[in-house]
DNA sequence: TTGTAAGCGTTATCAT
DNA sequence: ATGATAACGCTTACAA
């Protein structure tokens, strides 16, 4: 009759005791299978078990972070949570921590060091054990991020090279998959090969451009300078289809003698053939344009755009994983030093692409 | 010399105040701005905010939840955060959120119904004070939000009408969506028109349709039962655009007297591109195509698909301040009833449609 | 095998 | 105007 709880809240820890008949450090113990539970006879666990299910008692993550100095928190920073490159690495980091007990805590910087910066440090208020880095070409490392790590803090970056800089990263095979790009146009029949470059400031797109090179010498196959264009540097991912377009349609508009574009990437090689088709030239039929990443966008064109997949909920995912040895291990991980993991890249081959045909370059339209 | 710290870990309020010679309880009234803090001397806060700044002190985030019963944090569910629907609406509540001191604690429920549950389970666990939801037409209510609600947790739902479920929501204007697409073709002289209509269990689907009938009636423009198809239900976001094509396809194949084509959302018109491509039917000299939602895929095709913009990024905003204010006053936002905000639409005019030519129908390629 | 007691860093309620 | 002191709910030596 006294006793009663008056104000019910929440239910602790020393009510299951109360309840239970046992003292609060044992229920502790029971509950979180310590060391120690080792020790506690059977029955006094399914006692505290069970009355601690029945009052529904849940414990309070509060408490227990502030006590035990442990968060199981990772935090997971997203450079522009708008790119399409990245939803797909979320799923993956997601799929990679469900179950671990670790919780995502996502901040998204909209493509903005200073936001980068001012979330980062949240993140670190809210003692996140470790980072997962979600990059685009735009991220610039600011030495935050170093000063993190050198105290301890557990990173990974995915999306980006960033092991010269010291970071554990995530990235695609870039230079094969450059080469599984000109390579599939090549077992086509195109010969004369066009290309828009990535902005040289990345280094994604001299390693894509290393594997077209790398096929095509010894090859009776040619790509010439007035069919090559580059980004620029600096561009916001949604400028990227703009310059595509225009860089196009400017060699579709000179030297016609090419049968076959490859695109940076996929917001490039949708741009081309937005361009191209300005400039009177038929994709496929007079053009093949093959693109790299595979964003949700190539498939939802017509004709679907053929391109190099990034593994992206693969990526997510090792990157998550490789965070996790680091956390449970953290001397083996710091011995290992910062390699990049490079993860194998497929052809999607869509309607964008066809084999020669017998007339090798377009003039004009009919 | 004595007393220095040894274990320098973390900077605590107690060091503050030995440091300033003030107590602990002053510094924390002074540092959080507390009503009381203004009885206290300017000079004693001056004193206290500079050795805090020296000092480099962070409040611990987990012990002042603990003691305050407040977390500063709110949920954020994503049924699917793939879905391209989706991550501008994120951009909108994060922008909305920033300089506010919540943190969004974002979870993907992955179009999970199970997922979306235990996510659910920890995000009360890790004390949210409100709770966004953003569903797609997958989302189903599992009474589990109902709960949380009654007990006090602040909801709203952006994305899909739930006040029947008697939960805010925030949507677009559906039915004036689709009356300004069914508009954006008459005024482009078309009048025999098909159309691809959403799933029948979803409420957006018969809104825009009856936008679409109470703009043709009284006008000369004629919706035909052969020109018209309905989306299967419960589809994942994938297939939509496989449905959209094959049904866009039968159309086609079937009575070709029609100039326009009105998808239910921007995969099912993209589909519906397709599919009339394969049927030998040009977009849009032979059949212009309009969707909904203006998702990024949309401008990168070629055509650009005219379509009818759901303000995403503005839904975002609006909805996180609907929880705000909810999380300010909440016996007020209880009074207001679970009303629906809806959000005007515009139209986004691209390639996809065309002013009507001479030759109203298409029969085949020639 | 289980209980006691001391904190984790903060804030709130009193005193003074 | 400022300071003690007692929680908040939990974990973990150490004691028994």
């Amino acid at each position: 009759m006294a006793g009663q709880r008056t104000k019910s809240q929440h239910i602790t820890i020393v009510d299951v005791a109360r309840e239970s008949g046992f003292s609060a450090s044992t229920v502790s113990i029971v509950l979180n299978e310590a060391p120690l539970s080792r020790y506690v006879a059977a029955t006094t666990k399914e006692q505290i078990r069970t009355t601690a299910e029945r009052l529904g008692y849940h414990p309070d993550l509060f408490a227990r972070s502030l006590r035990s100095r442990r968060t199981h928190t990772i935090g997971v920073m997203i450079f522009d949570i708008s790119d399409p490159f990245c939803t797909l690495i979320l799923r993956g980091i997601e799929r990679a921590l469900h179950g671990t007990g670790y919780l995502p805590l996502m901040m998204d910087a909209h493509n903005n060091r200073e936001q980068f910066e001012g979330y980062l440090r949240m993140l670190v208020e809210r003692r996140i054990e470790g980072l997962i880095v979600v990059a685009n070409w735009l991220f610039q490392e600011c030495g935050l991020l170093a000063r993190l790590q050198e105290r301890g803090l557990p990173i990974v970056v995915v999306g980006r090279d960033l092991s010269t800089d010291g970071f554990r990263s995530v990235v695609v095979e870039n230079e094969m998959g450059g080469a599984m790009a000109i390579q599939h146009l090549y077992e086509l029949g195109h010969r004369r090969i066009a290309a828009i470059r990535g902005p040289v400031q990345l280094s994604d797109s001299s390693s894509r451009w290393e594997g077209i090179q790398r096929f095509c010498s010894g090859r009776d196959i040619t790509i010439r300078d007035v069919h090559v264009r580059t980004l620029p540097d600096l561009l916001d991912p949604f400028s990227v289809f703009e310059a595509g377009a225009a860089l196009a349609e400017e060699i579709a508009r000179g030297d016609s003698d090419f049968s076959a574009l490859i695109g940076f990437d996929d917001l490039t090689a949708l741009g081309a053939m937005r361009g191209l088709t300005q400039a009177g030239v038929r994709v496929p039929e007079e053009c093949s344009v093959i693109g790299f990443d595979d964003i949700p966008a190539a498939s939802y064109t017509t004709p679907g755009l053929t391109t190099i997949r990034q593994p992206m909920e693969e990526m997510g995912a090792i990157t998550t994983e490789h965070l996790l040895k680091m956390l449970s291990n953290p001397e083996t991980a710091a011995a290992e030093g910062t390699p990049v993991q490079k993860l194998t890249p497929a052809l999607i081959a869509r309607g964008s692409t066809m084999v020669l045909t017998g007339n090798t370059s377009s003039d004009t339209e009919p």
